[in-house]
DNA sequence: AAATTTGGTTTATAAAATAAACTACTTTAC
DNA sequence: GTAAAGTAGTTTATTTTATAAACCAAATTT
Protein backbone atom coordinates (compact mmCIF):
# COMPACT_ATOMS: atom_id res chain seq x y z
CA UNK A 1 0.00 0.00 0.00
CA UNK A 2 0.86 3.47 -0.70
CA UNK A 3 2.21 5.15 2.92
CA UNK A 4 0.12 8.83 3.93
CA UNK A 5 2.26 11.37 3.03
CA UNK A 6 2.63 14.59 5.58
CA UNK A 7 0.75 17.18 3.37
CA UNK A 8 2.36 19.72 5.11
CA UNK A 9 5.42 18.30 3.14
CA UNK A 10 3.87 17.80 0.40
CA UNK A 11 3.93 21.46 -1.54
CA UNK A 12 6.60 22.43 -3.60
CA UNK A 13 8.08 25.45 -1.28
CA UNK A 14 7.92 24.06 2.02
CA UNK A 15 9.89 20.90 1.06
CA UNK A 16 12.26 23.01 -1.15
CA UNK A 17 12.67 25.34 2.33
CA UNK A 18 13.01 21.80 4.34
CA UNK A 19 15.43 20.46 2.37
CA UNK A 20 17.78 23.30 2.53
CA UNK A 21 17.18 23.10 6.28
CA UNK A 22 17.99 19.38 6.31
CA UNK A 23 21.26 20.29 5.35
CA UNK A 24 22.57 23.78 6.64
CA UNK A 25 20.09 23.19 9.75
CA UNK A 26 19.30 26.99 10.12
CA UNK A 27 19.45 30.48 7.46
CA UNK A 28 18.31 33.27 7.17
CA UNK A 29 14.56 34.54 5.82
CA UNK A 30 16.29 35.77 2.71
CA UNK A 31 18.91 33.03 1.82
CA UNK A 32 16.37 30.19 2.10
CA UNK A 33 14.32 32.47 -0.55
CA UNK A 34 17.04 32.52 -2.97
CA UNK A 35 17.59 29.50 -2.82
CA UNK A 36 13.90 28.49 -3.14
CA UNK A 37 13.40 31.06 -5.73
CA UNK A 38 10.44 32.19 -3.52
CA UNK A 39 8.47 35.32 -3.06
CA UNK A 40 8.30 37.14 0.11
CA UNK A 41 4.85 36.69 0.67
CA UNK A 42 4.98 33.09 0.10
CA UNK A 43 7.92 32.14 1.91
CA UNK A 44 6.34 34.49 4.62
CA UNK A 45 3.43 31.94 5.15
CA UNK A 46 5.11 28.89 4.41
CA UNK A 47 7.36 29.59 6.72
CA UNK A 48 4.31 30.34 9.36
CA UNK A 49 3.17 26.64 8.85
CA UNK A 50 6.59 25.02 9.22
CA UNK A 51 6.69 27.01 12.69
CA UNK A 52 3.22 25.94 13.98
CA UNK A 53 3.95 22.43 13.07
CA UNK A 54 6.77 22.72 15.04
CA UNK A 55 9.38 21.76 12.28
CA UNK A 56 11.17 25.04 12.67
CA UNK A 57 12.01 27.25 14.67
CA UNK A 58 11.98 30.80 14.29
CA UNK A 59 13.86 33.55 15.79
CA UNK A 60 13.63 37.16 14.97
CA UNK A 61 16.36 39.42 15.46
CA UNK A 62 18.87 42.39 13.84
CA UNK A 63 21.60 42.08 11.90
CA UNK A 64 22.75 45.82 11.24
CA UNK A 65 19.92 47.88 11.95
CA UNK A 66 17.72 45.47 9.61
CA UNK A 67 15.17 42.80 10.71
CA UNK A 68 16.58 39.45 10.37
CA UNK A 69 14.33 35.89 10.88
CA UNK A 70 16.23 32.67 11.19
CA UNK A 71 15.00 29.53 10.73
CA UNK A 72 15.96 26.64 12.28
CA UNK A 73 15.14 23.25 11.60
CA UNK A 74 13.74 20.94 14.59
CA UNK A 75 14.26 17.42 15.40
CA UNK A 76 10.50 16.97 14.69
CA UNK A 77 11.57 18.61 11.39
CA UNK A 78 13.90 16.16 10.69
CA UNK A 79 11.90 13.32 11.95
CA UNK A 80 8.69 14.68 9.73
CA UNK A 81 10.92 15.31 6.49
CA UNK A 82 12.84 11.93 6.74
CA UNK A 83 9.18 10.27 7.21
CA UNK A 84 8.23 11.81 4.21
CA UNK A 85 10.85 10.56 2.14
CA UNK A 86 10.37 6.94 3.49
CA UNK A 87 6.90 6.91 2.85
CA UNK A 88 7.14 8.23 -0.98
CA UNK A 89 9.40 5.49 -1.61
CA UNK A 90 6.19 3.42 -1.57
CA UNK A 91 5.12 5.47 -5.04
CA UNK A 92 8.53 4.95 -6.59
CA UNK A 93 9.35 0.96 -6.15
CA UNK A 94 8.09 -0.79 -9.06
CA UNK A 95 5.50 -3.85 -8.74
CA UNK A 96 2.22 -2.81 -7.08
CA UNK A 97 1.10 -4.29 -3.67
CA UNK B 1 18.66 24.25 -7.47
CA UNK B 2 15.29 22.32 -6.91
CA UNK B 3 13.83 21.51 -9.58
CA UNK B 4 10.15 22.31 -10.32
CA UNK B 5 7.53 19.69 -9.55
CA UNK B 6 4.58 19.03 -12.00
CA UNK B 7 1.81 19.83 -9.68
CA UNK B 8 -0.52 17.44 -11.20
CA UNK B 9 1.50 14.75 -9.19
CA UNK B 10 2.01 16.13 -6.12
CA UNK B 11 -0.86 15.28 -5.11
CA UNK B 12 -1.31 11.96 -2.74
CA UNK B 13 -4.13 10.40 -4.71
CA UNK B 14 -2.86 11.41 -8.36
CA UNK B 15 0.48 10.18 -7.41
CA UNK B 16 -1.14 7.12 -6.12
CA UNK B 17 -2.72 6.11 -9.27
CA UNK B 18 -0.21 7.01 -11.37
CA UNK B 19 2.19 4.92 -9.47
CA UNK B 20 -0.28 1.99 -9.79
CA UNK B 21 -0.82 2.69 -13.12
CA UNK B 22 3.35 2.78 -14.10
CA UNK B 23 3.03 -0.92 -12.67
CA UNK B 24 -0.36 -2.71 -14.36
CA UNK B 25 -0.41 -0.14 -17.05
CA UNK B 26 -3.80 -0.53 -17.09
CA UNK B 27 -6.59 -0.91 -14.66
CA UNK B 28 -10.58 -0.31 -14.00
CA UNK B 29 -11.97 2.54 -11.58
CA UNK B 30 -12.67 0.37 -8.79
CA UNK B 31 -9.47 -1.61 -8.64
CA UNK B 32 -7.38 1.94 -8.71
CA UNK B 33 -10.16 2.74 -5.89
CA UNK B 34 -8.71 -0.06 -4.20
CA UNK B 35 -5.60 0.23 -4.40
CA UNK B 36 -5.04 3.88 -3.39
CA UNK B 37 -8.03 3.75 -0.80
CA UNK B 38 -9.34 6.46 -2.19
CA UNK B 39 -13.55 7.54 -2.26
CA UNK B 40 -15.49 7.20 -5.37
CA UNK B 41 -15.83 10.89 -5.51
CA UNK B 42 -12.40 12.19 -5.42
CA UNK B 43 -11.11 9.29 -7.51
CA UNK B 44 -13.73 10.45 -10.19
CA UNK B 45 -12.19 14.10 -10.38
CA UNK B 46 -8.67 13.26 -10.30
CA UNK B 47 -8.73 10.76 -13.16
CA UNK B 48 -10.42 13.19 -15.09
CA UNK B 49 -7.73 15.30 -14.35
CA UNK B 50 -5.15 13.11 -15.53
CA UNK B 51 -7.03 12.38 -18.23
CA UNK B 52 -7.38 16.03 -19.30
CA UNK B 53 -3.50 16.12 -18.92
CA UNK B 54 -3.30 13.47 -21.46
CA UNK B 55 -1.70 11.49 -18.46
CA UNK B 56 -3.65 8.03 -18.96
CA UNK B 57 -6.54 7.51 -21.25
CA UNK B 58 -9.87 6.25 -20.19
CA UNK B 59 -12.29 3.97 -21.46
CA UNK B 60 -15.51 3.55 -20.72
CA UNK B 61 -17.16 0.32 -21.38
CA UNK B 62 -19.78 -2.53 -19.64
CA UNK B 63 -18.61 -5.48 -17.40
CA UNK B 64 -21.66 -7.98 -16.71
CA UNK B 65 -23.97 -4.94 -17.33
CA UNK B 66 -22.29 -2.75 -14.72
CA UNK B 67 -20.22 0.01 -16.30
CA UNK B 68 -16.74 -0.21 -16.26
CA UNK B 69 -14.17 2.13 -16.20
CA UNK B 70 -11.02 1.19 -17.55
CA UNK B 71 -7.97 3.86 -16.86
CA UNK B 72 -4.65 3.17 -19.35
CA UNK B 73 -1.29 5.02 -18.33
CA UNK B 74 -0.09 7.10 -21.88
CA UNK B 75 3.67 7.54 -22.85
CA UNK B 76 3.05 11.22 -21.90
CA UNK B 77 1.98 9.66 -18.60
CA UNK B 78 4.94 7.58 -18.19
CA UNK B 79 7.59 10.54 -19.47
CA UNK B 80 5.56 12.85 -16.47
CA UNK B 81 5.51 10.47 -13.99
CA UNK B 82 9.46 9.67 -14.51
CA UNK B 83 10.73 13.51 -14.79
CA UNK B 84 8.74 13.79 -11.65
CA UNK B 85 10.60 11.42 -9.79
CA UNK B 86 13.77 12.84 -11.28
CA UNK B 87 13.10 15.92 -10.11
CA UNK B 88 12.23 14.69 -6.34
CA UNK B 89 15.71 13.89 -6.21
CA UNK B 90 16.77 17.49 -6.35
CA UNK B 91 15.40 17.69 -2.93
CA UNK B 92 16.69 14.47 -1.30
CA UNK B 93 20.17 14.71 -2.66
CA UNK B 94 22.31 15.98 0.68
CA UNK B 95 24.58 19.34 0.01
CA UNK B 96 22.94 22.03 -0.58
CA UNK B 97 24.25 23.91 -3.58
C1' DA C 1 13.22 65.52 3.11
C1' DA C 2 11.65 62.74 -0.67
C1' DA C 3 12.54 58.52 -2.90
C1' DT C 4 14.26 54.00 -2.66
C1' DT C 5 15.62 49.76 -0.48
C1' DT C 6 15.43 46.11 3.01
C1' DG C 7 12.93 42.70 5.33
C1' DG C 8 9.39 41.19 5.95
C1' DT C 9 3.55 40.63 7.13
C1' DT C 10 -1.28 40.76 5.99
C1' DT C 11 -5.09 40.43 3.00
C1' DA C 12 -7.35 38.96 -1.21
C1' DT C 13 -7.96 35.82 -4.94
C1' DA C 14 -7.64 31.68 -7.49
C1' DA C 15 -7.11 26.88 -7.51
C1' DA C 16 -7.39 22.34 -5.28
C1' DA C 17 -8.81 18.62 -2.32
C1' DT C 18 -12.39 16.39 -0.31
C1' DA C 19 -16.98 15.22 1.21
C1' DA C 20 -21.68 14.94 0.46
C1' DA C 21 -25.35 14.45 -2.46
C1' DC C 22 -27.08 12.72 -6.50
C1' DT C 23 -27.83 9.80 -11.01
C1' DA C 24 -28.63 5.70 -13.50
C1' DC C 25 -29.01 1.28 -13.74
C1' DT C 26 -29.06 -3.73 -11.75
C1' DT C 27 -30.03 -7.29 -8.61
C1' DT C 28 -32.38 -9.33 -4.86
C1' DA C 29 -36.24 -10.01 -1.66
C1' DC C 30 -40.85 -9.91 -0.88
C1' DG D 1 -43.92 -6.75 -10.17
C1' DT D 2 -42.38 -3.53 -7.21
C1' DA D 3 -39.76 -1.91 -3.23
C1' DA D 4 -35.27 -2.03 -1.21
C1' DA D 5 -30.52 -2.47 -1.62
C1' DG D 6 -26.25 -2.63 -4.27
C1' DT D 7 -22.93 -1.21 -8.12
C1' DA D 8 -20.46 2.23 -10.51
C1' DG D 9 -19.69 6.05 -10.92
C1' DT D 10 -20.64 11.85 -11.58
C1' DT D 11 -21.77 16.39 -10.01
C1' DT D 12 -22.06 19.97 -6.77
C1' DA D 13 -20.77 22.24 -2.56
C1' DT D 14 -17.56 23.23 1.03
C1' DT D 15 -13.20 23.72 3.03
C1' DT D 16 -8.40 24.18 2.61
C1' DT D 17 -4.30 25.79 0.06
C1' DA D 18 -1.19 28.19 -2.66
C1' DT D 19 0.02 32.28 -4.47
C1' DA D 20 -0.08 37.06 -5.66
C1' DA D 21 -0.80 41.63 -4.57
C1' DA D 22 -0.87 45.11 -1.42
C1' DC D 23 0.84 46.90 2.53
C1' DC D 24 3.98 48.28 6.73
C1' DA D 25 8.01 49.91 9.33
C1' DA D 26 12.36 51.15 9.51
C1' DA D 27 16.87 52.26 7.22
C1' DT D 28 19.48 54.17 3.55
C1' DT D 29 20.51 56.92 -0.31
C1' DT D 30 20.12 61.11 -3.26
Amino acid sequence: MYEELDSLLLSQLRLAAMSYLMVVKEADFNTIKDQTGASSGNLSVQINKLQEAGYIEVEKTYRNNYPLTICKITPAGIQAFEGFYRHLQTYFKEKPE
